[in-house]
DNA sequence: CCCTTATGTGGACAGTGACAACATCAAGGT
DNA sequence: ACCTTGATGTTGTCACTGTCCACATAAGGG
């Protein structure tokens, strides 16, 4: 199954219909990919999409892995304009930057995040979020490397600091902290920063 | 509007309703609570509803309250099983108990536990997980109180403690960590308290 | 006894995801 | 040149959903 579509008669529909479904789920997220609409806005007829999904998951998970880029992308822009250069305190800005990262991205574009983590059905599930879990477990390693963290605290702390920066963002999003100002948000998301990063450095 | 319905001729629908979509909520979560099934369910044509809720929004909400309730007398009764004496290590047992009490829930119910925090388009928004916020606040205030915690340390903590452990519950219910052991889970969750209990007391 | 009002029913309608049958068009062998 | 073949897009349909409407029923007050 080639990734790019030739120019038959539309001309790569499939990149087409992904871009239309993503300009959806970024203004209403997973529920407001609908087939029909998707189909609509690319200027095709409904069921067009069937030659190129299986299903609407199929569809959506494609959409999940564009706006698990996105995150993935936020998140390494922000841990760039790091220019602390003192090893121990670089990593732990760096820390905190990809987490500053992950909470803006939910906060400013929350249907694509809600896209990137909603449950699809089909397949042993999506590992589109790998880049993120990833990039988050080399700053948790430079951590280990300048010596802030233990060796022995190091293990489940990815777990634990994705947890922390992914329940503020859904709390955020619309949980009970959705109607926070900005500097109220920002404050809040610093002070859950401090405390992970004070649990888990040495002290 | 009175909440108690009397036997006209079902005899207090509104609850019969409640409870019919509370056991689609606990099986299939809000996407489950299909209004002509809970009617289905509970005896009744569809539109039945629409004389007891002007919406199907309604009706989640009311099973939403039902499912936070249920939230927080998990994290109650965790929270009565600690049995420590010292003021300040029972405050810290206490802010464990009532985080496990969360994720365990979260883990066991999640149908619930979803429709407890899906965002309602209706109305200013539901407060009912206040009973549950509330409940981590005086903990907090608990270790404030037994010295273990500045009274600096205690601004904001509330956010911080609900976000990470609503962020474990969501990663273990459907996000990456949804594919965890028993012993997994387990050692991830008493990471995660270990550090923001860590990052939130005198050190 | 009748009538008002709360409650429940049956029948619509638009919108959705999915399927099947049909149409169209590029490509390639003969 | 032609014709087959398979990929691509369309039309039509079905079951299901939430919601609105008109109607039926029953409880209880005048």
């Amino acid at each position: 199954m080639p990734t790019t579509e030739k120019p038959y008669h539309h001309g790569n529909l499939r990149q087409a219909l992904v871009d239309s479904g993503a300009e959806l789920a970024r203004a209403s997220g997973p529920e407001g990919v609908v087939l029909r609409e998707v189909a609509r806005r690319t200027g095709v007829s409904h069921n067009a999409a069937y030659r190129h999904f299986a299903d609407r998951d199929e569809l959506l998970g494609e959409i999940a892995a564009v706006a698990a880029d996105h995150l993935e992308r936020a998140m390494r822009t922000r841990l760039d304009e790091v220019d602390e250069t003192d090893p121990a305190r670089r990593a732990a800005a760096r820390l905190r930057a990809t987490g500053r990262g992950y909470i803006e991205f939910a906060v400013a574009e929350p249907g694509l995040f809600h896209v990137a983590f909603c449950p699809l059905e089909s397949g042993p599930h999506s590992k589109e979020d790998a880049g993120a879990y990833l990039l988050l477990g080399s700053v948790l390693d430079e951590l280990v490397e300048a010596g802030a963290v233990t060796p022995a605290d190091r293990v489940g702390a990815d777990a634990a600091c994705w947890a922390a920066v992914h329940g503020l963002s859904v709390l955020m999003i619309d949980g009970p902290l959705r109607d926070l100002t900005q500097e109220e948000r920002s404050g809040v998301m610093e002070k859950l920063l401090t405390t992970v990063e004070r649990g888990l450095t040495r002290r």
